[in-house]
DNA sequence: AGCAGCCCTTGATCTACCTCAATTCTGCTG
DNA sequence: CAGCAGAATTGAGGTAGATCAAGGGCTGCT
């Protein structure tokens, strides 16, 4: 008998899926993980969690305990400073890790809010690092993401400190569009997840700014814009734009 | 005998020097160590090594093998892009980490430059995930200053993407002082090791603007500038400016 | 279907910061 | 100690992006 089911029975997300099952696999935290070291992990991974769109996962202060895996769905977390300003820090899709910032004190220093209907796999941070005590490819798959997180950041403070709009929104188009080509989506078509204004917080710019620089570069020639339906239409030309070939 | 000594008889610095020792042990990787755990961390901390004013610990695309801890002395550390500009993406001074950028693909992603004669331990990275897969302590420590590495970028990201000048300067004159003060120094006279325009790529601002904003600091009666010697004359309204309360 | 609320676009104006340029200061080096 | 190169300051003028404002298009709800 399982109580989930019948207590929610329309929300297959609840259910447990197993990371040796998952497709996301090659993308996530098991990557690299033989077979052994899969079912361990599984053991590991709570019930799928479901966040709806505009619910927040996890906010600023909240203990924290446990990483959060994407398992499908779109993501942003935002710091914001005490006079309320705010700024997107990074948007999250499936595959990808959330809640590294708890692990330094114990507290969530930044909100994770869902931007479309997702599910998350929780991971009780305790026992992955028991876990990765005990399987060293877990422990360095498991630091090579926090790394890469810290680099992934040095980027955007480069984007943020010495890039103008358009070189911004090229950059964060062609980010965006590898990250979605990873996950067999198409390079070229993209459905914006996020608001102009959640675009704009992220690239330090303002969300007149924002639209204003789509505009140009449609009327460029290098993207279609219909709302959040982007079609790019010529991305050497938005690659040489971030390479400043382009100026 | 001792090879080191014979070859090198003026460089102190380079000679071994144990973690249970070092003065900086409760600021640097150490933290929170139990004895016994603290005589293993010894065993694995490499010879010191000195790194010259101007001189590189290491470059991107180098390989990477080891953390370092700075022992004495002040870095920085940038990325660039394709173009050329480069950003400054941290200042680092003893008791702080060098080289999680290079974790995630086994190469460093940044440059860390001495800003003055430095020493730093080397960390190989290899045998520091052997032990803390026996030490949860050490395990957990590291994973904690991952964490905070990863905050504080996006603190920098907050300060990039939304804050104007002054407010960017009066952070990063707390955070310098702050960190400073944790070290045993005055709260509120120090020496810059950075030139303008080093502060200025860290700020996302040019070097005219860095030093017309200490410009007017002093005319306001926050600081003293004499080169780059700062004294903080009014601390008050430093933070005041950071929290907005100021304009 | 019709309405409300949000999101997006576009225009006009303003301003914080950049750029270019000249001058001074500082600390090396021979 | 003189001379020099790098670092810092300061001024004048330009500009990218912010701000303010108005209008239009979706989307979801009753």
């Amino acid at each position: 008998m399982n109580n989930e089911s019948e207590t929610t029975p329309l929300r297959l997300g609840t259910f447990k899926v197993a990371c040796s099952n998952c497709n996301l696999r090659e993308l996530c935290l098991p990557v690299g993980l033989n077979h052994d070291n899969l079912e361990r992990l599984d053991t590991l991974v709570g019930v799928r969690r479901h966040v709806g769109r505009g619910e927040t996962l996890f906010r600023v202060g909240d203990g924290f305990e446990s990483l959060y895996a994407v398992r499908t769905g779109f993501f942003k977390t935002c710091v914001s400073s005490e006079d309320g300003r705010d700024q997107v820090t990074g948007f999250q899709m499936a595959g990808e890790l959330l809640g590294l910032d708890g692990i330094g004190t114990d507290f969530h220093t930044c909100d994770a809010v869902a931007l479309e209907d997702s599910q998350v796999c929780p991971i009780p941070f305790g026992e992955l690092e028991a876990l990765s005590r005990e399987f060293s490819e877990l422990q360095h798959q498991f630091h090579k993401i926090m790394s890469r997180e810290i680099v992934r950041d040095h980027g955007v403070m480069l984007l943020l400190g010495s890039m103008r709009a358009e070189e911004r929104l090229a950059a964060f188009l062609l980010n965006l569009t590898q990250r979605l080509q990873a996950r067999g989506f198409s390079a070229s078509a993209l459905v914006l997840r996020m608001t102009r204004e959640e675009i704009g917080s992220y690239l330090g710019l303002k969300l007149e700014t924002v639209s204003r620089t789509f505009s140009k570069f449609q009327d460029d020639g290098m993207l279609e814009v219909r709302q959040r339906q982007i079609q790019i239409v010529d991305q050497a030309k938005l690659v040489g734009l971030v390479n400043g070939t382009g100026c």
